[in-house]
DNA sequence: AGCAAAGCGGAGGAACCATCTCCGCTTGCG
DNA sequence: CGCAAGCGGAGATGGTTCCTCCGCTTTGCT
């Protein structure tokens, strides 16, 4: 690691650490649009010191985000090493879901390119040749539907996470429930039904998802 | 039908119609979040005339899609004339998914519960009691796997939804594609696999998909 | 034809909201 | 101690959207 330029001053450090804490936490929760008014306040700064530190929102997205990319292309890296080659898919795709379940931030930064975010978008191309060859391994092994591809896997994260989305504030779980569905329909045919985790909301339930839903 | 208290002027009755022609046409088409603004311009009145004859955007909002969401009960009940439970079950969600898919407004207003949408609230009410049966129905026969629930159903709409907006404008029959997937993953168990239709998408269509997203 | 009532258009008022700048004051550090 | 670096946060700027208002037009009745 070169030094930059010239370090920051202590002070400086600090506080870019606790904008940097404060904006994963809130990108986290609330998903990008949270103005950077309020990633200050809850940093305990003004705005101006986020400004003086990044040039716009979009490096701050880019700083935050970069890092958690990497962070699944080493999850797909490790489903490789997974002796059984379905388990080593399944076990990615329940561990990306759930990092996209968490952060809506970071699904948002994943699915969508609409900005600039170059850093990010790199970080994103390094994970799809991963993910073709976890769902090759898998076929070759006759564990996963010939027909499914790689750009389904995506498409799968993104269902789910809608889902999880949607239903967050009700029961964080239920995207368990529906994966498993999806899950038993991605292989090429089985006797029974793997057992359905996390019970199906009550009618109640349902209400009050779509109650507090802000689609 | 009783006559109101006095019918309008020919003028104004014709304008009501455009304004809820241009309306459903701009619901479906953008969401529900299009100004009235636009909802005139489209229309070819003011804003003005728009305001006369709706108390507000929500009034609006719920003449124009309660006599839908009595569409989508309709197609539940329907399901239950079909003879195989199965296909009565498959039918209606492919049908309900496909006017999710055709218009935003509908699945805003059938998944959120947001606003006040008096009417359509209780037009969603009546939907429940068939879907109820239709996976009673599909799980007596043996078809639907017995864990499945009635609850499940309306999340299962709401994730294909959510893949059908995604995909829209790149290849807007791909919810198709992970219907099926859905769909075996409700079988109590199966043999093989129903052939996915729709071909996945390429690499660089999904890169499409991303850009062209809005989350 | 003529007139009153009904209807019309669309500019603009009011109320938001988020991004980013600026400058007088404070702090760290050599 | 002194000065460069850093800070806070009010507010300028530019963007929304909802809805009202009123001078003018149209309809339909007599």
């Amino acid at each position: 690691m070169a030094a930059g330029p010239r370090p920051l001053r202590r002070d400086a450090e600090r506080n870019r650490e606790r904008i940097i804490a404060a904006a994963r936490e809130l990108f986290a929760r609330d998903g990008l649009d949270v103005t950077l008014d309020a990633v200050a306040a809850h940093a305990g700064v003004g705005v101006g010191t986020i400004y003086r530190r990044f040039a716009d929102k979009e490096e701050l997205i880019d700083a935050i985000f970069e890092a958690r990319i990497a962070e699944i292309a080493g999850l797909a890296e490790a489903g490789l090493a997974v002796a059984d080659p379905w388990d080593g898919l399944v076990g990615f795709l329940e561990a990306a879901i759930e990092l996209h379940a968490a952060d809506r931030g970071l699904k948002a930064v994943m699915l969508s390119a609409e900005h600039g975010h170059e850093r990010v978008a790199r970080g994103r191309d390094r994970i799809a040749p991963f993910v073709t060859r976890l769902v090759e391994r898998a076929q070759e092994a006759g564990h996963l539907r010939a027909d499914a591809e790689t750009t389904d896997i995506p498409l799968i994260q993104f269902m789910l996470g809608a889902v999880a989305e949607y239903t967050r504030d009700v029961e964080p779980q239920m995207w368990r429930r529906m994966l498993t569905l999806v899950l038993d329909g991605l292989r090429p045919s089985r006797g029974g039904a793997a057992e359905l985790p996390v019970r199906a909301l009550t009618q109640r339930e349902f209400e009050r998802v779509m109650a507090t839903a802000r689609l």
